[in-house]
DNA sequence: TTCTACATTATAATAGTTCTAAACTGTTGA
DNA sequence: TCAACAGTTTAGAACTATTATAATGTAGAA
């Protein structure tokens, strides 16, 4: 309830009508203790737990995307036929676990700054991300 | 002349038959003064201009997985929706032109070594890639 | 040369994502 | 208050990268 209501004011100062389906989602990705990576399928199976109501695929993408769009979501590129997406949109890197196909945190303090020796002229770096690809110690 | 029977060594040694679809692949991927990234459409386009003897698509998949399998390729996350594929097998890290939707190698020696002081306990560290995304400086 | 396992091929199937266009709804302002 | 409109949702079609299928072809062994 209490959240609820936070929510419709971030959408609508972000230029987004809080339409139930944007508001269900919002609880669903952000109403949690902790940030978590997820796919569009792992998203809509929470929402069909969550409620009764169902929302179309298209606007879960639609929304999805625009939060992205907003600064509310990141996507991470992992190779993998689907795109991964992540609550956590503070600056971080991740582990990913081959075995169990599994994406984990790993907080920018736990990184030592990255220094690159080379520039490209003309460009300037957006973002410095950092995968470490794991797998079970006896593969 | 000279490299055709050399890839035919490779791929022999490899456990692969030298097929002539696959000499025709290692002359476009290897044959080369640098090293590149594609994706299977940019090689599929490669493959015409160089041979009027068409290979087909699913050849060209096959081929492209099974020298990655062999460690000849590398497969390069990019958030995209095709695979970048990188004969430079080299560890090394990469620039992501946001603009012209490029990749570009950074040589390792120009990245510090990534110092991660986190673990995950039963598992082993694969790889650790660096992935610095640019952009125009006027954007 | 003959045999067989491996490889190629055209084509169908699959799956994630995006598009379409009609129906619906939140917001505005008369 | 409520008509009007722009923004949103929706089912389903379309799209596209990739993988599977199964018939045909071929390299290498015997
Ligand atoms: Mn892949
Ligand atoms: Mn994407
Ligand atoms: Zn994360
Ligand atoms: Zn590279």
């Amino acid at each position: 309830m209490l959240n609820y209501s936070n929510y419709i004011e971030k959408l609508r100062t972000s230029g987004l009508r809080p339409t139930k389906q944007r508001i269900k989602i919002c609880e669903i990705l952000f109403n949690t203790e902790k940030t978590f990576h997820f796919t569009i399928n792992d998203l809509v199976k929470k929402i069909s737990k969550a409620t009764n109501n169902k929302i179309s695929l298209a606007t879960v993408y639609n929304t999805v995307h625009a939060f992205k769009k907003k600064g509310y979501l990141k996507e991470i590129p992992i190779n993998s036929d689907q795109s991964y997406f992540d609550t956590n949109t503070s600056h971080h890197h991740h582990f990913y676990d081959e075995n169990q196909k599994d994406l984990i945190d790993i907080d920018d303090a736990d990184v030592e700054p990255v220094k690159i020796n080379t520039r490209i002229p003309g460009k300037k770096i957006k973002s410095v991300e950092v995968l470490v690809k794991v797998e079970d110690i006896n593969s």
